[in-house]
DNA sequence: GTGAAAGCGCTAACAA
DNA sequence: TTGTTAGCGCTTTCAC
């Protein structure tokens, strides 16, 4: 093994808990003691090895990340923020998918129960209340992101889905749209109802009723935006706008819309939500909402940080909500400033 | 804390010894008691501590993944091949990216030095020599993905990318097309590299001469796609073809075309490389090059399990090329099977 | 201001 | 087949 905090001890002519005290800045230690050991612990590029550290301390200077299962391309952000975030704080990521074999439950149990890791941040969006229940009761601090609203008594970070979705439907009743159609997000995700949610009220504040006809149901995939536009276009009361509760169900609609020479905006607007890259890419460029994503990583790490040293008491609920800002591209009628391209 | 193994030998009314014994599978014991033992700490639902366990078997049943800093849409996938074949193997995954602030070296130090893992694969296209020197010197087994061939003392899996690059040009070739450029990745990327040795080793295999004007810079950029478009259809040797070195910049020249009134593949033929999602969207589809990434990392997994097991030697260098396949869309000129979408 | 010593929870060598 | 015991490398009282 690597040099360990006896044969610092022994160089220095010390006792191993000075190393410690001076290395953990606890304790006192006469400044040249002090001197004498950090240049020693320098010299041979020592570092106390943290499991050990960790067995002692009970911790272990780790957070968990649990991802659902279906990651798409925003996750990779997410884990980018997470991974900068921790490592200003000096502490180190472990993540795991609830994949195939394996739900969140169990995967939070191996996280948890095993003490690695000293608190977790986990993607919430279609979390069962069953599970809520269990989360509830975890000996060590949970942040969830994107969490239902349901979820009340514990500690959530949140894209405001409400916000963002009322903000862009506003948006295209700006426009002068009346008949605005939703392309729906799927069952029990609360990212999606919370969307929905968005959308009706923008209408009924600036007093246009809800129309039947003009919901449609979908899972957040391409095929239900396609399928969403198709039969929305082919009802007698066609919608002059389309709000896609996602980006990817708007790109499906923007592949209907070409395939039956529907043209974007002139015959439908149409909006998304996400902005994922893709967006930027059509033509014209899809007006969407904007998640920050990056902000949610930096934000629940920072929070879940305070909650394992204590700074915050990890039993009290917290709820943030993000706002998602609207990206104007041309696809709502707007004229188009972010030409093509990010040439 | 929770129960330990003391509470479970005292209520078990055995030793320490036997219940570590019973629950690790090694060391005789007696049948009851066995049974006696695991009943009771599933009945307590008693799980080691791994902390503890690692200080003593000097393992942590961790393996650590490093990543570049830009990461892009397919490292989600290495993730998640990675995540899973690691908890197949009943191993935890610590990540880190080498992002901003922090360097790969750095990383690897953080990782390695401090026995937070039993080993670390690490993404190297872009890997310096000086920095391999020091990997060698790693006590700990380390895996590269997509190493540069120069790398030949260390153990490597790598999409292959040469031959890759060699089918897809030989693919255009097929079509009767003689004059195909190309648009080259970053210097110094060691999977830039081999496309573009794949790209020369085809023509020549052909007896197709190389020509100056057909062969320009990139990065591996929208932009670079682009520009590397504009520049090859205004001179006066126009390409026939022209083999993007990856998807994204093949993408630029799409956009490219599109603003210049070409027409893809009747003016020019157009591929890519990497197959990303993206690539299935355009149209015509892109025809391009498939990536094994899941495959990439479910063997590096494996492989690095076995290197930290001693089942093969760390030191014995291996390196194993995936074979990379190519897809066919529109873009080349091939009738087009794979319409649209995915619908 | 410093050191001795008792853990942290577990594994493994050795003894019984 | 089982138990005793000595660590693993570090932190942390508690004396000195």
């Amino acid at each position: 093994m690597n040099i360990d905090i006896k044969e610092i001890a022994r160089k220095a002519g010390v006792s191993i808990a000075t190393v410690s005290r001076t290395l953990n800045g606890k304790g006192p230690v006469r400044e040249e003691t002090r001197r004498r050991i950090i240049q020693i612990a320098r010299e041979y590029n020592y570092k106390p090895n943290p499991i050990a550290r960790g067995l002692s301390r009970r911790q272990t200077d780790t957070i968990g990340v649990i991802l659902p299962e279906l990651m798409d391309e925003f996750f990779m952000d997410l884990i980018h923020s997470i991974d900068e975030e921790a490592y200003r704080a000096n502490r180190f990521v472990m993540i795991s998918s609830s994949h195939s074999q394996r739900n969140i439950v169990e995967t939070l149990i191996e996280f948890m129960g095993s003490g690695r890791v000293d608190g977790v941040i986990l993607m919430a969006s279609e979390l069962d209340s069953s599970v809520v229940e269990l989360l509830k009761k975890s000996k060590r601090p949970i942040v969830l992101l994107n969490a239902s609203k349901q979820i009340n008594s514990m500690v959530s970070f949140n894209v405001n889905n409400y916000q963002g979705a009322m903000a862009i439907v506003e948006h295209l009743i700006g426009h002068g749209f009346r008949n605005i159609a939703i392309i729906k997000g799927p069952q029990g995700n609360c990212d999606a109802d919370e969307r929905f949610k968005g959308y009706t009220e923008a209408l009924s504040a600036h007093g246009i009723a809800l129309q039947e006809e003009l919901i449609v149901a979908g899972n957040f995939t391409i095929q239900a935006g396609y399928y969403g536009l198709m039969r929305l276009m082919s009802q007698p009361q066609k919608p002059d706008a389309i709000f896609a509760a996602n980006d990817m169900m708007a790109l499906g609609a923007y592949e209907a819309a070409r395939s039956s020479h529907i043209q974007i905006p002139r015959d439908v607007a149409i909006t998304g939500f996400d902005d994922i890259f893709l967006s930027r890419l059509l033509t014209p460029r899809l007006t969407t909402v904007h998640v920050p994503i990056f902000e949610l990583g930096s934000k629940a790490v920072r929070y879940l940080l305070r909650m394992i040293s204590g700074d915050v008491n990890p039993g009290y609920p917290y709820r943030e909500e993000l706002t998602a800002g609207v990206i104007l591209g041309g696809s709502c009628g707007c004229a188009n400033p972010t030409t093509q391209l990010l040439l």
